[in-house]
RNA sequence: GCCGCUAUCGUCUAGGGGACUAGGACGCCGGAUUCUCAGUCCGGAAACCGGGGUUCGAAUCCCCGUAGCGGUACCA
């Protein structure tokens, strides 16, 4: 094949992209970007009671948001149609299709009567408003070349004379696929397991008009933890969810990459770069897989912790819909080791721009009897530190520990609770020095008082 | 029903006849990091669906079964 590759991805707008059409699209792209191939984005919107424009633009969305481009496109199926109508002209006219008047009612009562192994097979009509149906033999096989699997054979008397154009002419699914694979030049076509059982019928398709088939690659579902196929109506995540939920798009590609695909020396964190390098279709598994998000969870934080602090507050800042700064830039430094999504960098700095959060829970844990006493002798160790930093801050608070002898944690969880309200947060040092030594100084003294005036709260 | 695909730890996987007392990763459990959480480091438990073949030898090849999944639309 001296051919260069061109691949298609191919959703139908009939809902948002959920984490299986998103894998497609990505092994699509990587496949194409392996090879310097091309890459064309289809819309299969040819039934027009479910494609909507508003789905149109979600899938686009998502596309963008995980950074996956193509080069042509977006190309709508329905658009096509003209085409479409001089394909099925061609085959009416050499009578490798033939209209039929038979409804569903028809072809269930018909199989009833040949049995249920036998494909239907109707009666040519010269009825204007019938069905078109594509004539296929009974002897034989339709055999495809599967990229993973190898050859699958396909008995044709197990098929039906299939329709491929309604009555008022405009075609179905298989057949447009088909006629569109095989004029848009597409060489490999990228896509979910599902379809393998109608491969057979795009090839008796291909074969009718003359064409070349492309090669096909048909990659394991996606499972939902039910272990069904991942649908939309399954209420899977969507990419938008996964946004919404913190992840980063390179996180996203590289554990999707990774969900039927591994490399032979395990290597499992990869940057898109690696994943281009390294993948190849061929080398996509065979069973369905099942999404994890844990470990998606894991991955993220990797690749979390490894951004430079100006993309890693960018990216914050876009999450949080705020402005990346320095305040925020400040905040980010303090939080980037401890978060594992976007979404988890919050809770753990908003202490530097909203007042303490009121947790009863935690302050009844570290307040208890002594604490303000602590707590009083550590602000006035605070006071004179200058400059107001990490280093000074705990080297300041030393003394205070071995003046009570008392462990670490007595000490600072008051502390951490008293500026932040909870007891989580990041480095108490790192926390004191850039909520700075006024806000950190009123904090604790407010938390004095309110211990001393006897609110030791359940 | 018919046609087809698939089957290694809970999950993602490596392994393609001897290197397998089956390797890695996530998760889980335990320990360390004398500030929380997270992270990091160390240790641990944890799998070849079942039965027949083929072979000196099978997780690996073949057959049957079982299970799961997909297709079987005038949906895509």
């Amino acid at each position: 094949m001296t051919d260069k590759l061109r691949l298609r991805f191919a959703p139908s707008p009939t809902g948002a992209l959920h984490i299986g059409g998103a894998r497609t699209a990505l092994y699509n792209w990587l496949a194409a970007r392996h090879e310097g191939g091309e890459l064309v984005l289809r819309i299969e919107d040819t039934d027009h009671e479910r494609s909507t424009a508003e789905n149109v633009e979600q899938i686009l969305d998502a596309l963008r948001w995980l950074e996956l481009d193509w080069d042509e496109g977006p190309v709508s199926q329905a658009g096509r149609a003209p085409a479409h109508a001089l394909a099925l002209a061609r085959l009416l006219e050499s009578g490798a299709a033939y209209r039929d008047s038979a409804t569903a009612k028809d072809v269930e009562a018909w199989k009833a009567e040949h049995g249920a192994g036998s494909g239907y097979r109707g009666t040519p009509t010269e009825e204007p408003g019938a069905a078109i149906r594509l004539r296929v033999p009974d002897e034989g096989e339709t055999v495809v070349e599967d990229l993973l699997r190898g050859p699958v054979a396909f008995p044709n008397r197990s098929y039906d004379d299939f329709v491929i154009a309604r009555g008022d002419g405009s075609v179905l699914y298989n057949f447009a696929v088909a006629v569109d694979d095989a004029e848009m030049g597409i060489t490999e076509v990228v896509r979910g397991d599902d379809h393998l059982s109608n491969t057979p019928k795009q090839l008796l398709v291909l074969a009718a008009l003359g064409h070349e088939p492309p090669r096909y690659a048909h990659l394991p579902l996606l499972h939902g933890p039910d272990g069904k196929k991942l649908s939309k109506r399954h209420g899977a995540a969507s990419v938008q969810e996964l946004r919404d939920a913190g992840y980063l798009p390179a996180a996203v590609r590289n554990y999707l990459a990774l969900l039927g695909w591994g490399t032979d020396d395990d290597t499992t964190l990869m940057p898109t770069a690696e994943l281009v390098a390294r993948f190849r279709v061929e080398d996509v598994g065979r069973a369905a897989a099942i999404f994890d998000e844990k470990k998606l969870r894991w991955l993220n934080g990797r690749f979390m912790r490894e951004l430079p602090l100006d993309d890693y507050t960018a990216a914050v800042a876009r999450h949080l819909g705020r402005e990346p700064d320095e305040q925020l830039r400040a905040a980010c430094e303090i939080a980037q080791e401890k978060a594992q999504t976007l979404e988890e960098v919050w809770p753990l700095i908003r202490f530097l721009f909203e007042p303490p959060v009121d947790d009863p829970k935690a302050w009844a844990k570290v307040m208890k009897e002594g604490a303000g006493e602590l707590l009083a002798a550590a602000a006035s160790a605070l006071e004179p530190v200058d400059p107001f930093e990490p280093a000074a801050i705990e080297a300041a608070l030393a003394p205070v520990l071995d003046r009570f002898d008392v462990k670490a944690g007595k000490l600072y969880q008051p502390i951490r609770v008293a500026i932040t309200g909870s007891s989580v947060s990041p480095g108490i040092f790192e926390s004191l020095a850039v909520l700075g030594r006024e806000r950190s100084l009123q904090r604790i003294g407010a938390a004095v008082e309110r211990l001393s005036t006897g609110q030791l709260d359940v």
